[in-house]
DNA sequence: CGAGTGAGTTGCTTGAAGCAACCTAATGTG
DNA sequence: CACATTAGGTTGCTTCAAGCAACTCACTCG
């Protein structure tokens, strides 16, 4: 992206964009959302280039979706958690996961399933729960990766 | 962006983004879902480089998000619309516009708002109409600019 | 007959992203 | 003790996507 904003667009689909629409980034907010918390672990799930990855992390803390938190000193090492801002994307990658899971051909069911924590219903892609017919939020649901069944081989 | 794609991420999060993920295309995708459908009008609506415009356009038309078809011959000339995979994009596109309306600072209110058709009730973040609770589709809604207030000078 | 329109394409420039190597401070290993 | 490893980055170089302006082609309008 030569530049992340969207000049004279008076929309807030755009100005969401201007923030999380930068390569990588919503995927960093997913990885984050699932429990990784840390650069190397970010970086080794995602695969991407490391300055990069924190040039991201700097943008997404200085926007206020992530927070940068010490977990030890000397030598200070940080996690990245997610703030409301950062949760209230949730909506959004759920939409983005049904719209994938719908026009992606997956042999053997989506690889990534999304279930409602209290009654452990499946959750639509409006972030509804299908059984109870709550409407969830980030903190009310958990993922659970299917297609991770990588053969006991390297690594 | 480097290039499109996210290797090894095996989720439809990961390849949805690969498809709509570029610069401009959820932004080329809101335009034609609102009544853009031609090359002209919407690069001067976006301010997008013409050239990519038609890159966007061509890779749109080949993931069947778009359909192009000529209103007239001699010259020829297309229209663009959405497909059902691309109307289907209705709930992510709602879902990042809530976002945006949530965390950007709007003294006079969204520059965007989308309500039912047929009850003329709100649309939620969710795709759902707060008025008769219906859960909707892109072709349920109808998007009304509010922003649109231009200065009647220059242009 | 020149200007304008619509839908692009071409060529050049800029800068974001990929990649590898490096850094610093501490811990673990033979 | 030397050496390797871990964590969280930074630096430098290269490549390719995006911005920009100019051009094309086929037609219409005044």
């Amino acid at each position: 992206m030569l530049r992340h904003d969207y000049p004279g667009q008076s929309c807030s689909i755009a100005k969401a964009l201007e923030v999380v629409g930068e390569r990588w980034t919503l995927l960093i907010v997913r990885d984050v959302m699932t429990g990784h918390r840390r650069f190397d672990e970010l970086q080794r799930s995602l695969g991407v280039a490391r300055n990069v990855l924190s040039a991201r992390l700097q943008r997404l803390v200085e926007e206020d979706i992530l927070e940068r938190r010490p977990y030890q000193e000397s030598p200070e090492r940080y996690e990245y958690f997610l703030t409301e801002k950062g949760l209230d994307l949730w909506p959004a990658l759920v939409a983005l996961l049904g719209w994938g899971d719908r026009h992606t051909e997956y042999p053997e069911g989506p690889p990534l399933l999304v279930f409602h924590k209290e009654c452990g219903g499946p959750v639509s892609d409006r972030g509804v729960c299908e059984r109870c017919g709550e409407t969830l939020n980030a903190r009310d649901a958990r993922a659970v990766r299917v297609g991770d069944e990588v053969p006991a081989a390297g690594r």
